[in-house]
DNA sequence: TTGTAGGCGTTATCAA
DNA sequence: TTGATAACGCCTACAA
């Protein structure tokens, strides 16, 4: 009843009314919709006027019930940082509106219990009827969720997968690379004593930050280890992270943590620790999320280009035609800013 | 568990087979997932147990192409902050899940010239077909959409409405005690010389945070007028408030940001300025995102419940009935963590 | 290049 | 309390 007394709400414009005011038949309608080919270009621009005049917006619902395509993409995501998220998520709308579909949202909880979890995952992925999904980190290396995919024959593109590159369509940027050139970066600033705050464990992409940052430490010849410790991406767990690296142990002259939002939560703790950065101490952090610029001095970090690869994930997954399996490769920059310089000469 | 015995895609069961199995007719399977009444509890427990045995989800394409119900919700949202709107995007999507209803989410960006936008806006509403909206600030007291909205006799919840809030059903706080309560809070550490910084013009209820505080020291008894700077609700914004108000006039030894992303950006300028807060100087915020507490020292706010706003907002829409239009009033609360404190003795 | 008939999985109408 | 049967708006055959 709700919506029942819609008054005229409910006056849409239908590819009947379409057919008569064009005086052509309902499938040339269908043709002309669908860009279908063999459509003489007169008929064409009679219905494209028809369906202007009218105002006509075919009937989602009625097209998927036809046909076998729902348009509606599906965004799958666990509990990242809100920034990241909404930046994937906005670019994944832009491009379903470019491509005439809508955008359905599902949440899902990875803290609960894991067959719980499963259940619900592989539930929802079944009953909701997208024609695809965008993944994010860390669902991008869910295996039971991509067995699950593959096994149904339900297409999705991965957003950063650190397993299986080649196992499906996705996106990503070279996270080895960038944290490379943020720890030459550091090493040009004459930093030699360096630490990394990892990120969660099943959390790949993060793995090879720390992996492409150390490597390319080693590979200038820096002297001695690079000290680790755990985070979790969020804020509270830089802090923690920050705090243990500056109390115990060799201090660092430079932090990089594996995304902004630990790296703020490190300069945090050196502001507590009453260490003035980057004065005292460099932080460096990895995404160029909303939060680098949400702290000061702004963080020094590096850009992924999120949103745009929200947009090119769901551009993959709209594409017609087999899927492409080899990574989309999208550039990252190292946005130098004010969280690091060349340590104090002791 | 269940559902990986689902074999392939596209299987999915239809009423059909379940009218079937339970050796009932189509129209009682439906009377059963509809919840109508007069229906048998033998022949509902039939179909009950073949819906489970079969594992049969409704098809929500057919469903709203037969019926007057698209189970679908629109989100509507501009540009605030991320945090803000994830933990609303949230609340919604929970209740949809709750009431087996979809979450479609759109995209306006108002920082469009104001023509192109209205357009886009009214054709994305009456386009979208979704059973109802619920809208958030600034869309919330955006008269155009609501004037539309009402003329079509499409449903609508608002969130922290400030016009007109007897006009539809809507959910909020009492922005302006909320903001009162800040007020007294400083008041009682002793601080005579406050400022606050503004939100969005367009925002109303910012506004109201702002009188509400404002009010709530003039009943005080406060000597002097508070000084007011604009913000936009941005940590951008609220630099360059704290700036001017560090810089010119009287300084103030608190001040107030309408909301946490503005109040990070105050404290950033503080910083920049070589005060230290809360000794030196004590910023208060507003919301309770999670900005709140990834700035050090922790941010003193008033914790609006963002995801439950979310959450009854979308059952309020889901709701059978008459809307009721009178608001729905959740609790706020004061939060008093780090960054306030008395003022130091001239 | 264009048009016609049938069906997709539900809900709604009306009769039993 | 139940059940046939006709929509709903579009797409996929297939025919002209």
């Amino acid at each position: 009843m709700s919506m029942s007394e819609n008054g005229r709400a409910g006056e849409h414009a239908t590819m009947d009314d379409v057919a008569r005011l064009a005086g052509v038949s309902l499938k040339s309608v269908s043709r002309v919709i669908n860009a279908e080919p063999h459509v003489s270009a007169r008929l064409r621009e009679k219905v494209e006027a028809a369906i202007s005049a009218l105002n006509y917006v075919p009937d989602t619902a009625a097209r998927s019930l036809a046909g076998s395509r729902t348009f509606i993409v599906g965004l799958l995501f666990d509990n990242p940082s809100p920034n990241y998220t909404m930046n994937i998520q906005k670019g994944v709308y832009e491009a379903c509106r470019a491509n005439q579909y809508h955008l359905r949202i599902d949440n899902v909880d990875s803290s609960a219990p894991r067959a719980e979890y499963e259940a619900r995952l592989l539930g929802l992925v079944s009953n909701s009827r997208c024609d695809g999904f965008i993944l994010t980190p860390p669902l991008t290396d869910d295996v039971v969720l991509l067995d699950f995919l593959d096994r149904s024959g339900i297409r999705y593109v991965r957003i950063s997968p650190a397993l299986q590159a080649q196992r499906s369509p996705s996106v990503c940027i070279d996270d080895a690379q960038a944290a490379a050139s943020l720890a030459r970066h550091l090493w040009e600033l004459g930093h030699r004593k360096l630490a990394v705050v990892l990120g969660p464990e099943r959390h790949l992409a993060a793995a090879r930050r720390r992996d492409g940052f150390i490597a390319a430490l080693a590979e200038l010849g820096l002297p001695e280890p690079v000290r680790e410790v755990p985070g979790n991406f969020s804020f509270e767990g830089g802090i923690r992270a920050g705090t243990e690296l500056l109390q115990d142990g060799p201090r660092p002259t430079a932090i990089f943590a594996t995304n902004d939002d630990s790296a703020a939560g490190v300069m945090a703790a050196c502001a507590q620790a009453g260490l003035r950065v980057p004065a005292d101490i460099s932080v460096a952090g990895f995404d160029d999320s909303w939060i680098a610029r949400s702290v000061w001095p702004y963080l020094t970090t590096v850009n992924q280009p999120i949103e745009e690869m929200g947009y090119a994930a769901a551009s993959l997954l709209l594409r017609k035609g087999e899927p492409q399996n080899t990574p989309h490769l999208l550039d990252y920059s190292l946005v130098v800013r004010d969280s690091t310089a060349a340590p104090l000469r002791a």
